[in-house]
DNA sequence: AATCAATTTAGACTGACTCAAAATATATTT
DNA sequence: AAATATATTTTGAGTCAGTCTAAATTGATT
């Protein structure tokens, strides 16, 4: 439950006696250095500037297994599945204009008094997903 | 800003010079009646069932006319585009385990302190998603 | 009943994503 | 350092949700 960080995949790997390689190395390092929160696609372009060459099926599989290790999320934004490297319990901002999408901090935003929902349903936890304008779109 | 009404969809179809079908009743007589999120497919095997023969883009198109004009929305949950009849400002439960999704009313949630949030975002609006496990599979 | 515009339909098409099999690379053993 | 075994990547085809187009149809109006 954090950022994601390489040594932790590298870890991982290890300990499910898989094996690490360029391509797996380019896609951790790209979701690492991401500020936002990009498509596959995105991924696939960005990896592939480096390291030309990385297949389609590759980052989908290793988005996926990131994502089944719960290192990486997965949020639907703008009509498009984007994923995040951020794993900490977060909220999200979206632009209604530009469509981009900024991490809020769960201490910007303070609590919710979820103790007050009917107490038939286990909570695990909540995100909320404000929307509105961001600064450069006002 | 309700639930879906009939009435409501057939004085916007007037309004705009547009025509009430049969294939558009059923389609909005189905939403109308449901208490979940279907996902167009789902909307599309209901309708056909008691007015066979409503063919896919129909149905796409019905459901993007009436989420254009507001009068449903789209919801992401499962890894599946949901249509919401209820477009009054209400939060989600989705269950870990058999992915139902619930309506929450913002009344059983109380009020998020957002006033807190960084001022250079413009709300409109803030959406509570609550993930954990339901009743029946807890 | 005839007309015209809006709608529906069938069927082809796109884009995101997955699958399967062959080729290749990694880590390990000798 | 070469050989081996297993995981991974790739290519190319395939699937699925959703969209497009053009022809056929329907609903509203005259």
């Amino acid at each position: 439950m954090a950022r994601l960080e390489y040594k932790t995949v590298a870890a991982m790997v290890e300990g499910y006696g898989l094996k690490m390689t360029p391509q797996r190395r380019a896609i951790v390092e790209y979701l690492q250095s991401c500020v936002d929160h990009p498509t596959a696609e995105e991924v696939m372009l960005a990896v592939n500037e480096r390291f030309p060459m990385t297949s389609r099926p590759t980052v989908y599989n290793t988005l996926n297994w990131l994502k089944g290790a719960g290192l990486i999320n997965e949020v639907y934004e703008g009509g498009a599945v984007r994923y995040d490297p951020n794993t900490s319990p977060h909220h999200h901002f979206v632009c209604r204009r530009c469509g981009r999408v900024d991490d809020i901090e769960p201490t910007a935003v303070g609590e919710l008094p979820i103790e007050t929902i009917p107490d038939h349903y286990k909570i695990e936890n909540y995100q909320v997903t404000i929307r509105g304008l961001c600064f450069d779109c006002q």
